[in-house]
Formats: structure tokens, sequence, C-alpha cells
DNA sequence: TATCAAAAAGCAACAAGGTTGCAAAAATGA
DNA sequence: TCATTTTTGCAACCTTGTTGCTTTTTGATA
């Protein structure tokens, strides 16, 4: 009894889904490998076309909003109108998204990542505003554009 | 005459849509009067209800990307899907955007500052990746805000 | 395993944001 | 003033995101 327990939790750890309190659907399952699978970042209609008509858009729209508050994955400002998600890698949580990295935007291959490794610099802030959080945004060529095409 | 042309010309000199070699309407006025007079970003839809009903939305929209072109605004990102635009107060031209300065959000009144007088820190990429623009957003307290209430 | 309450998905209808083509109006330069 | 070019307004359309409600699925329990 005792042994089965521990299967048990020792399988639910290794389901973020499970881990974060939340119950298994299809499209959290679906999605969720849609972000895994991704080396950049995915915006809520490149999830829809990965997942074809599988799921409603309205469900799209709920689960990246269940995921953000959970800390399961996190927003990346753009200028171009289309928010983009990407998996947390830090320990974040509910109301509890502390992010240090650098997001690099290619413009050549249009997509955007996570510099897990990278760190915010500290800013200069004038007298009298008090930084919250830092975002960086980097645009440039990634490495795969630079080395792919010389 | 070559005092009129002298005058005519400091006068266009002072016009910034003149500079810019627009032509002047009253929708290109106005909705550069209004970022004038702004201390912070405006978005297309703040400038709507500024505007009120005197022009058309599209009018709005094609005078922003007009703006933009001509480097007069300058776009700055965030993360609610709303395109903010700023005065550029650096020398800006068409396919010329050059800032360094840092963007500030603050999370109690909710607007947005261009911090002109700063500088956008020296960052350590990854090996590989090549950065052509910087973005930096604070979200914070701003200076207003923190002096106001204390 | 069958049952049940709670949670999530699907659906429809809507609202907001943004784009395009075209005709009317305004701005510029001669 | 006139002719040419540019800009505006309008209508129609598309995309993106939201809300209320019903049906389906989930996870827990008996
Ligand atoms: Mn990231
Ligand atoms: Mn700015
Ligand atoms: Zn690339
Ligand atoms: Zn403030």
């Amino acid at each position: 009894m005792a042994g089965k327990k521990q299967i048990e939790s020792a399988v639910s750890a290794q389901d973020p889904l499970k881990q974060k309190g939340l119950s298994v659907t299809d499209s959290r399952r679906k999605i969720l490998q849609l972000f895994m699978q991704q080396k950049g970042a995915l915006s809520h209609g490149d999830i829809e076309k990965k997942a074809g008509a599988t799921f409603d858009r309205v469900t799209i729209y709920r689960t990246l909003q269940t995921f953000l508050d959970k800390g399961i994955i996190h927003a990346i400002p753009s200028a171009n109108n289309a928010i983009l998600y990407a998996l947390c890698h830090e320990q974040c949580g509910p109301d509890h998204h502390d992010h240090q990295h650098i997001h690099f935007i290619c413009s050549r291959c249009k997509h955007t990542f996570c510099l897990d490794h990278s760190v915010t610099p500290d800013l200069h802030l004038p007298k009298g505003y008090q930084a919250q959080d830092i975002d960086v945004l980097v645009k440039g060529v990634c490495k795969r554009c630079n080395t792919t095409s010389k």
C-alpha cells in the first residue's frame, strides 16, 4: 500500500500538470507537449495551427491563461501585436513569475527564443523610478541562422 | 525675396510634418499635437478616445503608420497586446529608428514613459547570437506615483 | 467499477482591433 | 485658379479575443 502510493506520487510529480494542481485533459496535455517540442516561443495562432481542428479556439485561450496563472508558461512582450508564450524553466508558480533571462527575436527566421542562461543586467534608472520587473528584448540574428547561412 | 524664402524655410523647419516631407493635414496635426501634449505613450485606442469622433479609425491607423515610417514616433512593445507609440526625441528618419532609452510601465497609473536620459545597458549574449536592436521594458512605480502617494 | 460533484470543453454570439479597395475631398505646386 | 497627387472617409471584411451557457470529462468516493 505504501509502495503503491509512492509510485503514484512519483508519477504525479513528473507530470507538470498534476504538479501544479491541474486536472489532466487532452487539450492541456497537447498544448503542453507543443511547448516542450518547440525550441522557440508560440503565439495563440501558432498553437491553433499546430493543434489543427483538435480543439476549440476558446479552449486554447483558456488553457494559455491557466498555464500563465499556474506558472507553467510566461508571456513575452512584442511590438507586433502577437503575444508569445514560452515554458517557464525557472520555478514559477501562482502569482510568482520570476524570470531573469533575455528574449531574443530573430529578424531572419522570425522565431523568438528564451536565452535561459543569460541574465538581465542591472539598470540605472532616473531618481524616483522604482523597478519591479525587467524585460529585455533583443532583436538580431539567432545562433542557428548565423551558422546555417554564412 | 531671398528674405521671404528664408522665413518660409524657417517656418517649415519648425513644423515636424514639413520637416519630414509630409503634407500637412488636420488629422496629422491633431495627432501630432496629442503626442506632444502627452507625458506618456499613447495607443491607437487612446488617440481614438482623445480625438473623439473627429477622425475615422482608419485615418488614425494610417497616420500612425506614416509617423512610424518617417521617424516621428516609435513603437513600444507590450505584453498586453496594445502597441504604444511615443514621439522620437532622437533624430530618427525613414528606416532609421535608433533609440537607446528605457521604457517604463507604471503598475500604479498604468502609463508608459520614455526615460529619455537613460541608456540601455551592454548585454552579454550567448555565442552565436548577434544583437541589432535592444528594447528594455521596466515595470514598476513611476516618479509621479511615488511622490504623490507616499 | 459505478456514481456523483466539480471542472473543463465546446458552441454560439458578440466585441474589439485591424485591413483593404474605392470614391470623394483636400493639399500641393504651377 | 487649376490640375495632379495625396489623403481621407466609408463600407465591407477579417482576425483576435471575450462571455454565457450547455454538454462532456475528470477525479474522488462509495
Ligand atoms: Mn522566456
Ligand atoms: Mn521611447
Ligand atoms: Zn533565426
Ligand atoms: Zn505611475
